[in-house]
DNA sequence: CGCATCTCAGATGCACTGAGATGT
DNA sequence: CACATCTCAGTGTATCTGAGATGC
């Protein structure tokens, strides 16, 4: 959880004033220094509406992503793709899933090497409730308007395209 | 680092419009995905940028903290509320600055129950170095025109009001 | 053979809980 | 006394490196 505090300012504000004294330009500082905040404030809500279900979001992403595919079925390594996060990271998250019977492995038939995820149908079930609790909360963005939750896409898909992770395709 | 994936689409992009067909309204949830992925890049982004001078970007927020204080020296409960990170990750991220001789602590003399960290000329050498090392990447946003990092901050700040981080106060 | 996929061991980072020491 | 501040031990999670097994 995470702890209201009470200050009489906004911290980000007074330090991006003190920034402009002695350092320069602020803007970028600031934005960023938001979107670290804003994350751990939205981590900390998900996570406490996700714990009744054991889960945590990264692994509740899985879940996600796995009802979205036609079989139930991924390899590892597409998952990896999709979700943006290392192989280490893929193999201990399915690790939890499994041992929380909400995945099973299988090799792949088409690919000695690699590995299916299967969702079981426990796991479609939490994924049932756990999104409906997520929902509940707007994903943490309940202050936010509809005309700024897009914006706010829009804005941080610039700095993504930048990084290599979206190839310029407005439509997927 | 940070590795670009080469999709052909953008998977946030893919998963809200999956999103959408099987649970309804998706700008929330596509939001807030994407505040964690650009949260990964930017933190990869400054962790590279900082690893030469020996600092996280946690510890380096701390550093700057004190070179904003008149003395150098500012309370480690001050810097917890400040910087809004836990106790004990304070105490830990100190114990780092001090072995890498960065910062200096002594009993707060005006509060027997405080400690007091105070930046050293090292400290303030490398805060320095790394906030050139930070610009010059520009907090790693260099793709977003100015209106949009302001507009990004403004965006971002309401959802920190709503978590009781911010008492409504835009002049700090 | 080079390369891809996955797993494992080990290290680091950060958040948190709970307990305890110290001082107001 | 209650309360505040800080530290310590331990846990959970996620990230990464480097190595190795297996198969394309």
């Amino acid at each position: 959880m995470v702890r209201p505090l009470g200050l009489p300012f906004d911290p980000i504000e007074r330090a991006g004033q003190t920034w402009e004294e002695r350092f320069g330009p602020a803007s970028a500082m600031r934005a960023a220094t938001s979107v670290f905040r804003v994350q751990q404030i939205l981590l900390a809500r998900f996570d406490e509406a996700l714990r009744p279900h054991a889960l945590t979001f990264a692994r509740y992403e899985v879940l996600v992503l796995l009802t979205f595919s036609r079989t139930g079925e991924l390899p590892l390594k597409v998952i990896g793709s999709r979700l943006m996060v290392h192989p280490t990271s893929v193999t201990n998250a399915i690790d939890r899933l499994v041992a929380a019977g909400y995945v099973r492995r299988r090799p792949n038939p088409e690919d000695g090497r690699g590995v299916l995820a299967g969702i079981t149908d426990e796991g479609r079930a939490v994924v049932t409730t756990a999104t409906a609790a997520l929902t509940e909360l707007d994903f943490g963005l309940a202050d936010l308007p509809e005309d700024e939750r897009a914006a706010l896409f829009d804005i941080l898909r610039r700095v993504r395209l930048g990084a290599g992770d979206v190839q310029d395709t407005p439509g997927g």
